[in-house]
DNA sequence: GGTAACCCCAGGGGAAAACCGGTATTAGCC
DNA sequence: GGCTAATACCGGTTTTCCCCTGGGGTTACC
């Protein structure tokens, strides 16, 4: 499937966020090895998509807007996706196209889509338990 | 999830191929508007892959190497997948990334896996009856 | 009022994708 | 046997997209 960088930024951020609780961009940049102007673009985008909320000025950062237990992954990944998904390139569209992508689409929406972001966490910290090496998370 | 052209081009070339039994580049491209350079670049991998078998010389042309019921979609996009994939870029690959990763592409190959060629032709026969519009297929 | 953070806008560099040209090779047909 | 229509192969070029950066504006804590 290979994630895009800005995806896999994104969903790193939103784990640290959720497991700090709060958190700024610079201390989730340095943390997480994200080049600190780009991950504000990144959570930018996350912002407008409604999955965190910002606070201005000193001691600021970002928050959850939801509980892990109802931020889809599905759903922030197409947040990530560059605009212009969903194909509004104005291109014709043939029929093949069409029912391939739909099918493709249909298919992997009902397959990742009640994956959520409290079960990643889960997964995320039992592996980090029994590996017990450096600290990723 | 949005295929790459030449994944589309590919697709709506074996198609085409599968409909007609047997046709030449040239003629694909034309009457599926795609750029007939790179088409004959993208069929000769469908070629390498056993998907279909060129014939050379005058009234040459391409056909099907074994039943539409035997083409799995899944197989084709990974054949038109620039090679690379699975992630062998050497990249660290951290944690979350995989995780979500693997989720996708086993949830994805679980659910495209069983669709093959002649379900897509059957489809597209279906709509086409249906809109009775301007010829495509 | 100073400063630490978020927030918006506008690009640049590089790599991959999409596309093209020339030539070799095969095979039907006269 | 030569002509010609097609595949097969190689390399190069253009275009597009992704990742990343910079400068400045805005909010709010102290």
């Amino acid at each position: 499937m290979r994630l895009t960088t800005k995806a896999r930024y994104g969903l790193r951020a939103l784990c640290h966020v959720a497991h700090r609780g709060y958190a700024s961009a610079q201390v989730i940049a340095e943390h997480q090895a994200i080049p600190s102007r780009y991950l504000e673009e990144i959570i930018g985008e996350l912002r407008r998509a409604g999955f965190v909320i910002g606070k201005r000025g000193p001691r600021g950062g970002y928050r959850l807007a939801k509980p892990p237990g109802e931020i889809v992954i599905s759903d922030v990944l197409r947040a990530l996706s560059t605009a212009a998904s969903t194909n509004s390139t104005g291109e014709p569209q043939d029929e093949i196209t069409a029912l391939v992508e739909r099918s493709v689409d249909d298919r992997l929406q009902a397959a990742v889509g009640n994956l959520k972001l409290d079960q990643l966490l889960g997964e995320a910290r039992e592996r980090h338990r029994r590996s017990a090496a450096n600290y990723v998370i």
